[in-house]
DNA sequence: GAGAATCCTTGATCTGGATCAGTATCGGCT
DNA sequence: AGCCGATACTGATCCAGATCAAGGATTCTC
């Protein structure tokens, strides 16, 4: 793995609280695997005998219906993980998940962590807290799910899309709008909409480029948004229903 | 603890997977405390040593605004945890806890179960599997806050009210209604109005008493809607953002 | 027991986003 | 070239739930 593989590996919630060094002790002698777009990670049904870092690209989570259709469940970006739960369960792969564009990820065998954990407590004690982590912000998300309104959502993604935070920059949308909205929460159609709602503050669409004039102001317009949820009991952070912890 | 208190536990995110006689062990000599109604159980910003399990009663978790308003974050009730994030970060608490009515709490400390667990690291291995679990519920908990209208949220958590499963039964609301509305991510006209409309399953309600004319009823509508969600795409379970697991 | 404060309900209106339907644009193909 | 399927945009309509506003009802307080 290069050294940007190991930086993505250490922020990743399962790692992130355990120290390059026990990761890199961890996963010695591994190396990714790259995947096609339209390739198939692991079928619905598999024993979950793993679970995964995406290193680069995208993977799609979907469940297979009786009627033949896909629904997407979930889409995993560079850095982050899936399929811990079920390899920790021990059980089947709930879902199928397969390659959206071109990826490379990196596979967590779970025979060799049981055994590592049980050579090395420490290991488990930290993923424990990167897991306490890992919920922690997955309920926040949801919280910003329900909080922020369609073009808040987009200019959110589009902020995280770059490292630009000033100035003009050109954004290459990373894969199909349709996906895009899916993630986001709304349908392609609002999407469109709500993206065409961003021109007052300067977004350009041309094709999948999107073209920013100033990066500080829709900055300033994610974080505004951000703040309203902070103080505005109305539109409140209550709701997220009995788990969760923080 | 009494038995039934170890049967709580025993089902608890982090405990659940662990066992019963593992569990014995490390809460060994822990006794629970109780609450009364608008106690405080720890107060945004004290370091957190410790996370709870709810025995009975609610808990709510809830946090200041400059405005002295109070936006609550989460409910708690019985067989629940709460604040492990925040303990296992070893940080403080982003959030005060109250008791909504008379509680009993389990504290588990935070340096007890370190030390436990760099002794037994079985325990910890437990714990991430059922932290995954505990993930996984939360991701279904929220898909299903997506795709499920109001009255079919309501008729959900009253069926999680009761063990009755068919015929008649009458069932006391847990604690106010804005409250309950708040934690089924509704507003209290909302949820007025949604349970008015669930007279026509046979619900009838006076004062805090809800009376069901037959369970399996209401049970066999909340049961419908959970399966149109898995059919049809439209109201899909995309969108948990790229977190997540399964 | 009068008055006040809470809590709950009900009605009227508004709105964001979904749905449905029609059209445009692009890339691949023979 | 010209056809075709996939992808994207746009307009029209609809609806669940939020918001605003105004009453009841119950409990608390003095």
């Amino acid at each position: 793995m290069s050294p940007e593989d190991w930086t993505i590996v250490d922020r990743t919630p399962f790692f992130s609280a355990m120290g390059e060094a026990l990761t890199r002790s961890l996963l010695r002698d591994r190396s990714p695997r790259c995947y096609d777009r339209g390739e198939e990670v692991f079928q619905q049904g598999e024993p979950a005998d793993a679970f995964f870092v995406v290193l680069d690209g995208w993977i799609k989570l979907y469940r297979e219906l009786p009627t033949g259709d896909h629904v997407v469940v979930a889409i995993f970006a560079a850095g982050e993980t899936f399929a811990e739960a079920a390899m920790f369960l021990g059980g089947r792969y709930p879902v199928s998940a397969e390659a959206v564009s071109p990826a490379r990820l990196l596979r967590i065998d779970g025979q060799r962590l049981r055994s590592a954990i049980l050579e090395t407590p420490q290991i488990a004690f930290n993923m424990l807290a990167a897991a306490s982590l890992h919920l922690k912000q997955l309920v926040e998300q949801i919280e910003q799910l329900k909080v922020q309104s369609a073009p808040e959502r987009i200019a959110d993604f589009l902020v995280a899309q770059t490292s630009v935070r000033r100035g003009p920059v050109t954004i290459a949308l990373p894969y199909e709008k349709a996906l895009i909205a899916n993630r986001l929460g709304m349908t392609p159609e609002s999407f469109s909409r709500a993206l065409a709602r961003l021109r007052d503050l300067g977004v350009a669409v041309e094709r999948e480029a999107v073209t920013v004039q100033d990066m500080a102001r829709l900055a300033a317009f994610v974080e505004q948004s951000r703040d309203i949820s902070e103080i505005q009991p109305a539109f409140d952070k209550r709701t997220i229903c009995g788990t969760a912890l923080q």
